[in-house]
DNA sequence: CACTCGTGGTC
DNA sequence: TGACCAAGAGT
C-alpha cells in the first residue's frame, strides 16, 4: 500500500488541480457576476467555444448594471451562435430583477439563487462555491461521470437512486473551506483525465482508488439511457425582396419568445410537406395577403437541432403589395448582421448580401 | 419523468 | 457519416 492511499480523494483532486488545472478567463476574477455569466454560458456547451463569447459579453456588458439597461436585441446578438438561446433571454430578465428587486446586489445564498431565472440545482451551487465559498457541492454531467466510475454506480443515471447516490457521495467528499476550487477540480478532471469515452486511466492520479478501472468497467460507466430517434422535417422560406429605386429591402420575421430560437428573426418560412415552392407561395399569399411573383429557389440547407433534422429551401420572391403584420420588419440588406439569427438564418443572410441577384 | 432547447466537435 | 456528447434548465 502507497502512500498516497491513506491520503484523502479530494485532497488528491485538489493536488491534481494545482498542478494540471486550466487558466480560464473566468478563473482570473472571480466576482459573482462574472462568475454567473460564465456559468450561464457553460451550460451544456464546451469550454473553447464558451471563451470568445464570454470575452466580447465582459467587454459589452462589464457588470449587471449595463446588462440590465441594454435591449434584449443587444444581448442576443452577442449570444448569437452560442445556443439554448433562453439562455440569454434569462440573463436580461435577472441583471433586471436583481436591479430592481436586490438593489443592484447578487443574491448571495443559495435558495435565492436557485429562484432567479436560468439557474437551476447547479448553476446556483457553482455560483455559491466559485463566488462566495460557501460549502455548496455543483453537481454536472463530468461530476457524475467522475463519481460514478470511482464508485462504481452501476445505475442509470436518469433514476432518481442514481441522483441520491450522487450526491451523497459528493456532500462526503467535498473539502470544506475549498468547495469553489474543489469543483472546478473536479470538472477539469472529467474533462481532461476522466473523459466519456477512452479515459485516460494510465495517467490517472486516482487509478488506485477507482472502483470502476479496478473491475474494468470504466468504459461501460455511467450507465447512459438509449437515445430517443430524431424525425426530419422538410421546411420552406421565403426571402421576399423589395425593391424601390436602388435601395433593396428584405423581409425578416421576429420568432416567438418562447421556444425555438426564441426571440430571434428569420425569413419567414413554414413547414411543407410536397411541392415545396408552390405550396410556400400559396400559404405565403394566403396567410399574409403578399403579392408575390418570379419565386426561385436561392439555396438548400440542411441542419440538425437537437431532436429534429431540417432540410429547409429558401426560395427568393419579389414583392408587390399586401399588408404587412406586427412581427415582420423591412430590413436593408446592409442591416442584416445587426438582427440576432439562429445559424440556418444567418448562413442565408450571408449569401444574400454577397450574392443579391436571384439565382 | 419525458420532452424541449443549438451548436460544434469527435469517432 | 450519423450518433453521441458537452460546466443544465424549464415545462
Amino acid at each position: 500500500m502507497t502512500m498516497d492511499s491513506i491520503i484523502p480523494l479530494g485532497l488528491r483532486i485538489m493536488q491534481w488541480y494545482e498542478r494540471n488545472g486550466r487558466n480560464l478567463p473566468w478563473r482570473k476574477d472571480k466576482n459573482p457576476y462574472r462568475v454567473w455569466i460564465s456559468e450561464v454560458m457553460l451550460q451544456q456547451t464546451r469550454v473553447e467555444t464558451v471563451i470568445p463569447y464570454f470575452k466580447r459579453w465582459m467587454k459589452r456588458f462589464p457588470n449587471i448594471k449595463s446588462l440590465a439597461e441594454s435591449t434584449e436585441n443587444d444581448v442576443l446578438s452577442v449570444w448569437e451562435g452560442l445556443g439554448y438561446y433562453s439562455r440569454a433571454h434569462n440573463l436580461l430578465k435577472t441583471a433586471r430583477i436583481i436591479m430592481r428587486e436586490f438593489g443592484g446586489k447578487f443574491p448571495r445564498n443559495l435558495e435565492s439563487l436557485k429562484d432567479l431565472p436560468g439557474l437551476g440545482a447547479y448553476s446556483s451551487a457553482a455560483i455559491a462555491s466559485i463566488a462566495y465559498n460557501e460549502n455548496q457541492p455543483a453537481i454536472d454531467g463530468n461530476i457524475r461521470r467522475v463519481y460514478s466510475r470511482l464508485f462504481d454506480i452501476r445505475i442509470s443515471m436518469k433514476t432518481s437512486l442514481f441522483e441520491r447516490r450522487i450526491r451523497r457521495i459528493a456532500e462526503q467528499n467535498l473539502p470544506h473551506g475549498r468547495a469553489g476550487d474543489f469543483n472546478q477540480a473536479l470538472m477539469d478532471f472529467g474533462a481532461m483525465i476522466c473523459l466519456p469515452k477512452q479515459p485516460k486511466c494510465t495517467e490517472c492520479p486516482l487509478e488506485d482508488r477507482c472502483l470502476a478501472f479496478r473491475r474494468g468497467v470504466q468504459n461501460l460507466l455511467p450507465m447512459v439511457g438509449q437515445a430517443t430517434p430524431i424525425p426530419h422535417e422538410q421546411q420552406a422560406a421565403a426571402i421576399i425582396i423589395h425593391k424601390r429605386g436602388k435601395l433593396s429591402k428584405v423581409l425578416l420575421r421576429k420568432r416567438s419568445s418562447k421556444g425555438l430560437l426564441a426571440g430571434l428573426w428569420e425569413f419567414p418560412s413554414v413547414y411543407v410537406n410536397t411541392n415545396q415552392g408552390q405550396e410556400l407561395a400559396r400559404r405565403f399569399l394566403s396567410t399574409f395577403k403578399l403579392k408575390l411573383r418570379k419565386k426561385s429557389l436561392f439555396t438548400t440547407v440542411k441542419h440538425s437541432y437537437s431532436h429534429f433534422r431540417v432540410t429547409l429551401s429558401a426560395y427568393a420572391f419579389t414583392y408587390n403589395s399586401g399588408k404587412i403584420t406586427k412581427d415582420f420588419k423591412w430590413v436593408d440588406l446592409g442591416d442584416l448582421s445587426e438582427y440576432p439569427m439562429g445559424k440556418v438564418n444567418r448562413l442565408i443572410a450571408d449569401q444574400l448580401v454577397l450574392n443579391p441577384n436571384e439565382r
